[in-house]
DNA sequence: TGTACATCAGTGAACGCGCGTTCACTGATGTAC
DNA sequence: TGTACATCAGTGAACGCGCGTTCACTGATGTAC
């Protein structure tokens, strides 16, 4: 991970530490993060930390954008992964698929899931800052709304308010799902995410889902 | 608030403890929370609250809980102020001041609402202990839905999955509007509960809903 | 190719602070007789 | 009604700790000539 030889001069020390808070917040909960605790693991003085960061506030904002873009990268990944044919099915499965990726982020990395959203300094939302040169996840959405205007499955009307009732519907149950919250274990995310689908489409539009079952 | 007389036994130290934290965190954060600065803010001691607290955390616990029963008492009141007649109108103006109570109280005590459902040792759900003999807030919106079944407004069947989406997409949009999220000024809140209610009845009853235009 | 030197990216020690928690204590209250 | 005493609910001082941050520094790197 790291060559001995050249330990003084560590590489990219901005990354690492953006990376290794990640997993002490993902491992043991925003609590024991601190700039100390973070620089010790890396093997780094305490102090060096503030060559690349200007407080432990920039360093977790940091922390929120690397998990903003990682959410952003899952989304896409879920999209390129849907081999669905024909421009319509496909623009369903990609809002669906996206809404999976979603909520199994959230799932998968709670604590840093929370951080990403939770910080008052760094909203989610559209333009949002994020790691890795990825677009913001609310970009990725309006793409999946974007195709599925273009394939005609919904109106350029009902697209207005599509992004809301998604969005909000899906961050709502990663939401609640998250940390043993009762929404874990009482109710699966598929048909969730078939009530997403029939939102956006619209009550006219139900059977045109996806092969999953409706529940 | 507090006589100087029998300043020595302060007579409702707990509560006094839990009101203060509540101040603290809403007013200055989570990050400004300690026990030695809400006992300093009470006038006390800092260890007098390990005579009601085992801990600083049982004290945040008292908060979370303090908050969940603020929640339920906001939607039972706002239930209470409808006037609505007739059962089927009445279960659906009910449902909506729920939905319309839940996001008020979450925009008007951010930090509150995000200590109440980020404590993963106490998730909010069916069941969840709350501060002054309140209900869950969940049983509120059982309660709203059951109505709705009483008042043959929709089906038992169409009940099953109803709490499911109306608390994700409410939670959801309280969650994303939270601290100035993009939702906060984009996206006003009346579609959204028109959304909750078109969601809960069906598709079949969309011209039932209150008053309200459908935007 | 070799040397001088500015710049970059780290070290190591130290600071002052507020924290959670524990200790031994004391003043107020309530109950038994 | 009065007194003795157990119990309750607070005080005040102290502990050890890890934190964020600053200081003066030094080793490594890259560039000019």
């Amino acid at each position: 991970m790291k060559k001995p030889q050249d330990a003084y001069h560590h590489g990219d020390l901005r990354s690492s530490l953006v990376e290794e808070a990640v997993r002490v917040i993902e491992r043991e909960g925003l609590d024991a993060f601190s700039l100390r605790e973070v620089a010790r693991r890396v093997g780094v003085s305490p102090n060096a930390a503030y060559r690349h960061f200007e407080d432990k506030d920039a360093l977790l904002s940091a922390v929120a954008a690397h998990g903003l873009g990682m959410l952003s990268r899952r989304m896409r990944e879920a999209i390129e992964a849907v081999s669905v044919r024909g421009a319509g099915p496909r623009a369903i499965a990609n809002l669906r698929a996206t809404g999976r990726a979603y909520v199994a982020f959230a799932l998968a990395k709670p604590e840093l899931f929370r951080v990403t959203f939770g910080r008052q300094a760094s909203p989610p939302g559209p333009d949002q800052t994020c790691t890795n040169g990825e677009p913001d996840p609310y970009r990725v959405l309006e793409g999946c709304l974007d195709a599925l205007v273009e394939a005609s499955v919904i109106s350029p009307e009902r697209r207005a308010g599509a992004e809301l009732f998604a969005w909000t519907t899906v961050h709502g149950y990663a939401s609640l799902a998250l940390g043993g919250g009762p929404l874990a274990s009482l109710e699966p995310l598929e048909p969730v995410l078939d009530l997403v689908i029939d939102g956006v489409l619209g009550p006219s539009a139900t059977s045109a889902r996806k092969p999953a079952a409706k529940r």
